[in-house]
RNA sequence: AGGCACGUAGCUCAGUGGCUAGAGCGCCGCCUUGACACGGCGGAGGUCGGCGGUUCGAGCCCGCCCGUGCCUACCA
């Protein structure tokens, strides 16, 4: 050796404590200034790691939720990085839709009216008081557009400062937003795609409604919520006959809607009703009485009423039944103005039916259901003589009812023109393309397939809103000025993204818009998923760059919640299926719930959800990500904020052992040392478990094992028991001291690397005092993840165990100490250590460091039999007194 | 009602059929040590939800039950 010295730290230039505030801006600004997060087109597929990230909806509200998904994926993708991947890892904002609506409907005072022109150059200030008791004002749907952007960029940057400071390494080079001219394009490219290939049809039938959005909702986007409700026992009669029955319904309000009524064919009760037509009460309605295996004969009376539309089966029984179509229920929720006896509303007494719905037009449903049953209630005379219709008081009882997810009202079904997606002639294929994908958890696979065997209904893309894509289309006016929806102008690729309402189909003059003979634009946008489900297309620009779109597509990892398989998930893997019949990802990994202490998911409606800067501050951006990080994939997690400050304690730690370690110095010599040796034959097993775990998607293992590593192979032992060789200044010691500083910085910089990921502020800073320079990557985040090959240049330990029997018998030592009440400080001036022959072999090699660690003087060895193997036991140890 | 997941120390969670079931936090006691008192050392703390089965051996596999969460179904 050349006696030349390994460069060290001064102790003195670095502060006493870690100020992570300052050291997140710091680093935030350098990443960005040398672009260490960027995306390498010029690299080749197989390098390159892509992640299909989801874009946060730009308006919703910045909760913990949005900490724990998004550090698991930087978690991932810093891994990645690390090991040679070339990370494409982009950012979009989810910014159409409702909620973004409704916020700029109230700031600007405006209402989106789709047929007006583009007002070019509108500007707008937030409205006055004094404006908002006036009218609102009406704009075009672009303008509408345009206001829309200029409030969600205000979001943006919201959430954009939020994943700066939580230090995800996002290439915000590639940033979209899903209303931008791209991703209209995209989506719009999409349509026409489905539309040539024949999946993608318009027809007029029952759909979900929303009656106050006023807008169709697709299945994916209704839940039920239990609701009290009430059995209402109705006496109908038969026709002909002096016989009655009667019928439990829940919606009274719609039986001048009732076109049918059926039963159980088995049901002995009614079977000799089948054929025969029942006559309604109160509107004295014919309709025909039909068997039908759907009905239960457990329920209500088994007997029922077949409206236009209470439910689902309504629409089926309508279908296959051929029944009347009797649409009360209008678009605006409140029931129609028809007339008794006029075609389509036959009635026996035409007269009294006016005079009773006469009462019940133009009330919501609600009203007219309270209207109906006093009806019910006063009316004299039964089918049957005895009593009014209303046969008995009604019941309350609890069930499920159908809303749109963000909607107040229960959904009804209103027939309407809407655009669809054949799905349904797919389901045996979305299954197939499930399980291709590898999910994380492996059972997240289940949900979607459970999801896709129950799809009931295609997909209805179009929505009466207007801060969306709008639908590409217009159809032909006949003479009449009737429009021909059988044969749509779809837009051409090369004029998209185009809104109908402005733009004119080729063939036609803007004179000839809405006349007979010309044409008329489609109104409608997409279901925001129909965009959102696009995301690898849109960052690959699918259909308009083929070799980016090669490169890119399919993405490596959809990292994703689990509440939306069945949107999310599922849509972007069924057009990657319906384009080209291909899986959108590898994989999908998909993060649990956050849970508030008392265990329930937080959500907005409950008023529970905690906001993240209060916690990035008091705890630090590392602090939090540790505790994301610590969470399984798919595993629902407690807020805890004893995992917080554990994470900040570990970056405490972190920092001031780089500190020790970095500060010692001493003449270049190998690893050599047998304590030395042993400590590094534990690493290479670290790094082994932490690059599995990680290859497994379990970066919370990963975690756990290398903290485990540091604080008890590392800062509690190893680096105790190396302290007083790497610091020895006898010249005889100098090649055990150069091996314990070599060892020391070899497992300092490879524990860094291992938790940089975590860890991206603190592990970043430590490194830049020395490492970066000495191993010539400036950021510990584009340095090489470790593996054994880096580790192969130091000699296996003589003996396996000797690490372990150091570590036993310093331990021994310290408890020696802790039952004499002494600080672990204390010299010992003799003491025994008795163990199995076997286990004082393995500690021979490391006893100088285990004796200085425990600064012992004078020592003997006590070989025994009757040891359990592997411990040390201390007899009669004498103390210095206190220094 | 069906499906999926979960149930381990006071709390949050690890645990690959194989020694006496682990960690951190919290609790108790002790220690100013030279990277760190934002620290260290030691200790107490368990019927692994219950019952049965398979096995030489079960926290782990199988069955049933109880509890929790979620998904799906349930609108007459």
């Amino acid at each position: 050796m050349s006696g030349e010295r390994s460069r060290s730290l001064d102790p003195e230039s670095i502060p006493r404590h870690f100020d992570a505030e300052a050291a997140e801006e710091r680093w935030d600004a350098r990443w960005q200034q040398d672009g260490t997060y960027h995306y390498d087109p010029s690299r080749p597929r197989e390098e390159t790691f892509v992640v299909d990230t989801p874009p946060p909806t730009a308006s919703g509200s910045l909760h913990l939720g949005h900490i724990f998904s998004y550090t698991h994926t930087d978690i991932l993708v810093r891994y990645q990085r690390m090991r040679g991947r070339n990370i494409f890892y982009p950012m979009g904002w989810d910014d159409n839709g409702l909620p973004t609506e409704r916020r700029v409907q109230n700031y600007y005072h405006v209402r989106c009216d789709p047929g007006r022109h583009y007002e070019e150059g509108l500007r707008l200030e937030p409205a006055s008081a004094k404006q908002r008791k006036e009218r609102p004002r009406q704009v075009s749907r672009a303008n509408f557009i345009e206001l829309c952007d200029l409030v969600t960029k205000e979001d943006e940057k919201a959430f954009k400062s939020l994943w700066t400071r939580l230090g995800l390494s996002v290439d915000w080079r590639q940033e979209y937003a899903t209303i931008d001219d791209h991703c209209r394009r995209v989506a719009q490219l999409s349509f026409r795609d489905l539309w040539e290939k024949g999946h993608a049809y318009t027809v007029h039938a029952p759909t979900l409604w929303d009656v106050d959005f006023q807008c169709a909702i697709a299945q994916a986007e209704v839940e039920d919520r239990e609701k009290g409700g009430a059995y209402h026992d109705v006496e109908f009669g038969v026709e002909g006959s002096d016989r009655g029955f009667v019928i439990s319904t829940t919606r009274p309000e719609l039986l001048p809607a009732c076109v049918g009524v059926t039963a159980h064919p088995d049901d002995e009760r009614y079977r000799d009703l089948f054929g025969k037509r029942a006559v309604t009460p109160l509107f004295h309605v014919p309709v025909p009485i039909f068997p039908s295996e759907k009905a239960d004969p457990e329920k209500g009376t088994g007997i029922l009423m077949v409206c236009t539309f209470g439910d689902a089966t309504d629409v089926q029984w309508w279908r296959e039944e051929g029944l009347a179509l009797r649409q009360l229920v209008g678009r605006d929720g409140r029931l129609a103005a028809v007339r008794f006896g006029a075609d389509g509303y036959e009635s026996l007494k035409p007269d009294e039916a006016n005079r009773r719905y006469g009462e019940l037009a133009g009330k919501s449903v609600a009203a007219a259901r309270t209207a109906v049953v006093e009806q019910l209630r006063q009316a004299e005379g039964s089918a049957t003589g005895n009593g009014p219709p209303l046969r008995a008081e009604p019941r309350p009882i609890q069930h499920a009812v159908k809303f749109y997810e963000k909607g107040d009202r229960p959904l009804e079904f209103v027939p309407t023109r809407q655009w669809f997606v054949r799905l349904l002639d797919q389901k045996e294929a979305l299954l197939r393309k499930g399980r291709e994908i590898e999910w994380h958890p492996a059972h997240m696979e289940k949900r979607y397939a459970d999801w896709t065997e129950g799809l009931a209904f295609d997909w209805g893309i179009s929505r009466q809103r207007y801060f969306g894509v709008p639908i590409p289309v217009w159809y032909p006016l006949d003479a009449d000025g009737r429009p021909d929806f059988d044969a749509p102008i779809v837009a051409a690729a090369d004029v998209l993204p185009v809104d109908p309402v402005d733009a004119v189909p080729p063939g036609y003059e803007e004179a000839q818009r809405d006349q007979p003979g010309g044409f008329r634009a489609d109104p409608d946008v997409f279901d925001t998923w129909f965009t959102s489900s696009m995301t690898p297309q849109i960052a690959s620009h699918w259909a308009l760059d083929p070799e980016r779109h090669a490169t890119l597509f399919p993405a490596d990892v959809r990292p994703q919640g689990q509440d939306i398989i069945r949107t999310w998930a599922f849509y972007t893997i069924a057009k990657a299926l319906l384009h080209e019949d291909v899986i959108p990802w590898k994989h999908v990994a998909v993060s649990g719930w956050i849970l508030d202490p008392d265990r329930k998911k937080m959500s907005k409606s409950k008023g529970n959800v905690i906001t993240p800067m209060p916690l990035l501050e008091q705890y630090t951006a590392d602090g939090v990500r540790y505790w994301a990080g610590s969470a399984r994939l798919g595993v629902d997690t407690a807020i805890d904020e004893k995992v917080f400050k554990v994470g900040k304690r570990l970056v405490t730690k972190i920092f001031n052992a780089s500190k020790f370690v970095l500060s010692q110095t001493a003449e270049r010599h190998p690893i050599a040392s047998e304590l030395d040796r042993a400590f590094v034959a534990e690493l290479r097993r670290l790094v082994e478990q932490a690059t599995k775990s990680f290859e497994a998607f379990d970066h919370a293992h990963a975690l756990m094992e290398t903290e485990s590593f540091f604080w008890s192979r590392f800062t509690d032992t190893y680096l105790e028991l190396v302290k007083a060789r790497a610091r020895d200044d006898d010249p005889a010691a100098a090649p055990d001291r150069g091996s314990a500083v070599a060892a020391l910085r070899l497992g300092l910089d490879v524990q860094l690397r291992l938790l940089a990921p975590f860890l991206p502020y603190v592990t970043e800073e430590v490194w830049s005092w020395l490492l970066a320079e000495e191993t010539g990557h400036a950021s510990v985040h584009r340095a090489p993840w470790p593996d054994a090959e880096s580790l192969a240049h130091v000699e296996p330990p003589a003996g396996d165990e000797s690490f372990a029997a150091a570590v036993a018998a310093l331990a021994a030592i310290n408890k020696a100490k802790a039952d004499a009440e002494v600080g672990m400080g204390r010299e010992v001036e003799s003491l025994t250590l008795r163990a199995t022959p076997r286990s004082l072999a393995n500690l021979e090699p490391v006893l100088a460091d285990v004796l200085a660690a425990g600064r012992c003087l004078e020592h003997a060895l006590e070989p025994d039999d009757g040891c359990e193997e592997g411990t040390f036991a201390v007899e009669n140890p004498t103390f210095a007194e206190k220094r």
